[in-house]
DNA sequence: ACCGTGATATGCT
DNA sequence: GCATATCACGGTC
């Protein structure tokens, strides 16, 4: 990095997850440990909302787990799912109005040696951050990444402003098997994007 | 296409 | 409490 890019700011991020999705495509996450620096240029997210969203982890209110999804936008939230991956999102809109937009995919663009010693399984660049259990891999992000502020100058995780996307592309959100009516998943042009994958459906009685 | 893996939430008792 | 179904997935078959 030659200069100091601009860091996303809280405010920018208090917006409805739709809207802070378009926002990130194309801005860079970096992530800063002790072993070094990884970037990744994120180039596909998926919105997600509170109550009046069923695919959403604070469909049915407040609990441990979402508790940062309801704090104030620019937080990261990572949860732990089908018990080996980690996934990220970034915290929108405002104080008391739950919403997130998952990180799915990115370009590792620095830190390229350290991205590739964690996932060593990844056989191409494009494979790196392709997905978001791989995505928050690259970046050494876990639980103890719940809630860090993205937003401030001095975190270890940071979201650095990019180029405003062009040529947004939408659809349905990936494993999701409810509202999938609502476009909510955004991608830009790239061999990182992941694939579609339809949500399993529920046997549901009527 | 199929299965590992464990946290989480919910619904019983 | 305890049982169990469900996962915002990835790797391997």
């Amino acid at each position: 990095m030659l200069d100091t890019p601009r860091q996303l700011t809280e405010q920018e991020l208090a917006v409805d997850p739709v809207d802070a999705s378009r926002l990130l495509l194309g801005a860079t996450i970096e992530s800063t440990t002790p072993e070094g620096v990884v970037g990744v240029r994120i180039v596909e997210v998926e919105a997600y909302r509170g109550g009046d969203d069923p695919a959403s982890h604070c469909y049915r209110g407040k609990t441990p787990r979402n508790e940062v999804m309801f704090g104030p936008a620019g937080r990261l939230y990572v949860y732990f799912v089908y018990g080996m991956h980690f996934c990220a999102n970034v915290v929108s809109l405002t104080d008391g109005v739950p919403g997130a937009v998952l990180l799915r995919a990115g370009e590792v663009v620095y830190g390229e040696d350290l991205a590739q010693m964690r996932r060593p399984s990844a056989r191409s660049h494009a494979e790196l951050a392709k997905g978001p259990a791989r995505l928050t891999g690259v970046l050494g992000l876990d639980r103890a990444h719940n809630g860090v502020d993205l937003t401030s100058a001095d975190a270890s995780v940071r979201l650095l402003a990019g180029e405003p996307a062009t040529e947004i592309r939408t659809g349905p959100r990936v494993g999701v098997a409810v509202a999938v009516d609502v476009p909510w998943r955004f991608w830009i042009d790239s061999p990182a994007v992941s694939t579609y994958r339809r949500g399993t459906r529920r046997t549901r009685v009527t």
